[in-house]
DNA sequence: CGTTAATTTGAGACCATTCAATTTCGGTGG
DNA sequence: CCACCGAAATTGAATGGTCTCAAATTAACG
């Protein structure tokens, strides 16, 4: 990448729990970088197709999905600045879902093998990237208990809490009030509601007073309660410091 | 474990991919093993517990389950002998769902210090358990979608097409009729729904002539109905040899 | 053979969906 | 800067899939 700094997202990320040598550092920046922008709903991994590279999000958000014979959509997980998109692609020959971008983005793309052979020799590295695969693991089982065990309140506010919380933990918010990419479909698309009733459940959110959204702005304006009204606790994100 | 050729269904899952040399089977022979029975439903792993060990389900069955604030529980995924039942344990100092027998079964035991050793030095071993988690992933991924956008039916018909799918890849089962643990409660628990409505959904696809399934003996009469019903397709398994 | 667990059935209520129409928002070109 | 356009959000009403509660029947087990 002409950028290199685009990686330091990426660093930050792993340093939360993996402590890297410069040495590490530099065998990441050696490896054969190419930049790539996505615009809005671009793909960037679809789903049956052979796996040859893989993808760290830089700037702008995407997220995993996968399409049912009705054409339904069901969203994954939803990825910010710094996570590995696709880290089975280095292992698993063809895709098992698709990614797409939430809104225009950027990436930087490794061909699987160098990434491979990277995480052979730099014990630090590998730490880091198998950490984050088991975060990434069991994000996905708490999705399948928000979509399994929960009613239509409690999944969106589930959502919003988990997005906050990674979204804090990564720096990449301050406050309670920030930028909030998703359309009211992809919310309903994330938590296996239809967009008319994601609308009247955010309806239901704001009258109570948990948060304010519009104009892709959320602000979580009673933190407890909306974790509270979301079942929410943020063990499974294990984003401790 | 006294009995070592109990690691042997192990071996035969990680073989499916990577090979495994000599060298490699000793020195997982040679780890601290402890071997240890469960009753059914006694817990073999607790949500908040601290991780200290990783577990290899060798006979019987085990599930994953994590519960919601009023009680309802929500299975995440079913593991078959010779799984990992909590490899993220290694890494993670606190376990974010809870893991209990589905059956009486065995499984062995090693101290999780022991096990991240050893894929430092051994690196199919290490290649082996990635793959596994990987594949992990994918089913959750799978899981997702399943109770976020597929109806009663569909769920059903989608689970037992797992399960009979990865039965037969693991070669426990040799024809279309074996015996099915679940309870009709746990089926529920899996796609998100109550006993009573999986009650009458196992009807609808008995009476559609797809399945036949009473005193815990599944028989799948018409696979290519079922998968059809459920959505099916074996991809995300990633077990093609 | 008794006791508990698991399955089955019925009826009514409710949460979420569907379908359709309207309003607001955001971006674009004249 | 305003007019226009498609996308996104919002509203209404009717339908339907799943749940709840309760009870009856059957299977599993010591």
């Amino acid at each position: 990448m002409t950028d290199l700094d685009s990686i330091n997202a990426l660093f930050r990320r792993w340093q939360r729990s993996v402590p890297l040598t410069d040495d590490d550092k530099r065998a990441v920046r050696a490896l054969p970088w190419s930049r790539k922008a996505y615009a809005r709903d671009a793909y960037l991994v679809r789903e049956g197709q052979p796996t040859k590279v893989c993808t760290v999000l830089i700037d702008g958000f995407a997220f995993r999905q996968k399409l049912v014979t009705d054409g339904a959509r069901q969203i994954i997980s939803i990825h910010i600045p710094g996570e590995l998109l696709d880290i089975q692609n280095c292992l698993l020959g063809i895709a098992d879902h698709n990614v797409q971008a939430l809104n225009r983005c950027t990436v930087g793309v490794i061909p699987k093998d160098s990434l491979v052979r990277l995480t052979e020799e730099r014990p630090n590295v590998r730490r880091a990237i198998w950490l984050d695969s088991l975060i990434d693991s069991s994000i996905f089982r708490e999705w399948v208990v928000n979509v399994g065990r929960r009613d239509a309140k409690e999944r969106i506010a589930h959502l919003l809490c988990e997005l906050a919380s990674r979204l804090k933990a990564a720096g990449l918010v301050e406050d309670a009030t920030y930028q909030f990419p998703l359309t009211q479909e992809q919310i309903g698309d994330a938590t296996g509601l239809t967009p008319v009733h994601t609308n009247r459940t955010l309806q239901t959110l704001r009258r109570a007073g948990l948060i304010s959204l519009s104009k892709q702005r959320l602000s979580i304006l009673d933190w407890d309660g909306l974790a509270a009204t979301g079942d929410f606790s943020d063990r499974y994100l294990h984003q401790a410091v």
